[in-house]
DNA sequence: AAAGTCGTATGGTCAGACCATTGCTCAATC
DNA sequence: GATTGAGCAATGGTCTGACCATACGACTTT
């Protein structure tokens, strides 16, 4: 039972659930306006606003401003956010973090191997192409990279591995975004995300499985040396704005990271 | 970028985001009363309400009424909440939860096979024995079940697989604590429960892996053909109290589900 | 028909008050 | 003197009501 957090908010935090368990709320739709759910529920408006956003910030939820409160759309997420301050608090090394990515990529590796459809084999396809073709473009091999191994992940079949990895990464990602490799790293990625590539394409779990933890213990040594230390220091810390794109309903508007892609979930 | 989110409830985030960097915070540390947070910060009570309730939401910090706002203390946790909702949202499938949890925890078993102090390798011991002592009672058996498991990331030296795996295992335990299985499942789970043990005692990478691929699949048939579905239900999407006990600084009141016993960080 | 303007719906913020719980202080009591 | 109980201050929880800021559609104008 959590400590305290309140009665009445909680009220609206079952509401909400329960109405996601009755499938009355799915995906993308929006909710009541807050001064009407105060009404239904029998609270004050302050209480539908802290329920409201306890939801917001374990991303079930987005509110826009004028716009109203809606269930988030989108491939399932759990956010960065949270690990990112246990990181914080706790003092976990890049090492660790690491560590918990290549055990679970090497399993997301392994299901991929075994079950991915042609259609997601072609989109793995896509970004290794595009890889070899930003070898002189840091910024661009990168969001290669990531959508990569997000296609590696979909190809999964797992939304919930998916989703986990997903939160792992981020934290590198952000960091990557300025210690960017120099030309020899990239063309060694490269090759070494071909390898993984080919190993899935032949549904080769066992290689796919060795392919995938090659390439991670090869990244984690470079970054290491990159940022010259003794293995031990802690996650930096930041994420300054990283969190995707927000994944606005209407509005292509796209910069920085590239789309959610749609991991796994189709339902 | 989070959508929308308000701006003055992300000072307050912010704010205690610093505080934690500069490690002027730490885990069980009192916050400033509210009140006093407001006038800091220049905005509103309810602006430093809202921003606190976003950190406690993702289990940053816990409010106790009367007594102030603290740090989260204990062991580096995720809590379920936001897997659960997740599930509710897009209908994960109870073996695509197993599947998750296995590539988590046969990793996790390697780590630890790799890496186990004697101690950790005792403690496992200890709960292994546990198993055995409670064949007639489900109840108690899925106490040392928990346990084990908690034990076994806990030697793997990695918070944040234990977390990770914490928070997919949560939803299982929960909706096993009703469903118990019958007596011959117990023994069988507990002789594949020494198995693992067996295999990081002796620090076999291999065989700890092997042992606990095998005890997830089979507790996972096991638990399909409880619930005599077609492997295909969505998971039960409840939780009607789980969270683990709250975690109160005084009061070793303990009732239902046994301690956190620090997983992994010492600190 | 296209473009701009206005108005309404809706979330964001604030102020102030009061309630509920906690934990301590201190006095009464044994 | 130790224990217990009442009282009090600190602190989070809730509410009312108002006003601001944004978004989006309807309407007007060109």
């Amino acid at each position: 039972m959590k400590p305290s957090e309140g009665v009445t908010a909680e009220i609206v935090v079952q509401h909400v659930r329960s109405l996601i368990e009755r499938g009355e709320l799915r995906p993308g739709d929006r909710l009541p306006p807050e001064r009407e759910l105060a009404v239904q529920l029998g609270v004050s408006r302050p209480s539908v606003r802290a329920g409201l956003r306890s939801l917001a910030a374990i991303g079930i939820l987005q509110t826009r401003h004028g716009a109203g409160t809606f269930i988030t759309d989108g491939p399932p997420t759990l956010g960065s956010e949270p690990l990112s301050f246990l990181a914080a608090l706790h003092g976990f090394t890049r090492d660790e973090m690491f560590e918990a990515r290549r055990a679970l990529e090497v399993g997301i590796a392994g299901l991929a191997a075994e079950r991915a459809t042609d259609e997601q084999i072609a989109t793995i396809a896509e970004e290794v192409t595009g890889m070899f073709a930003s070898l002189d473009d840091p910024q661009a091999f990168l969001i290669h990279d990531i959508r990569f191994h997000r296609a590696v992940a979909a190809a999964s079949g797992n939304p919930i591995l998916a989703s986990l990895v997903e939160m792992v990464s981020a934290l590198f990602y952000e960091q990557r975004r300025k210690t960017v490799e120099n030309g020899r790293d990239l063309k060694q990625a490269a090759q070494a995300h071909r390898a993984i590539y080919h190993a899935i394409r032949a549904h080769d779990v066992k290689r796919a499985r060795a392919a995938m933890s090659e390439h991670l213990s090869v990244a984690q040594q470079a970054q290491a040396l990159e940022n010259g230390d003794a293995a031990g220091t802690q996650v930096p810390a930041a994420l300054p704005s990283f969190d995707a794109p927000a994944h606005r309903p209407r509005r292509p508007a796209r910069v920085s990271v590239p789309a959610p892609a749609s991991p796994t979930s189709a339902r």
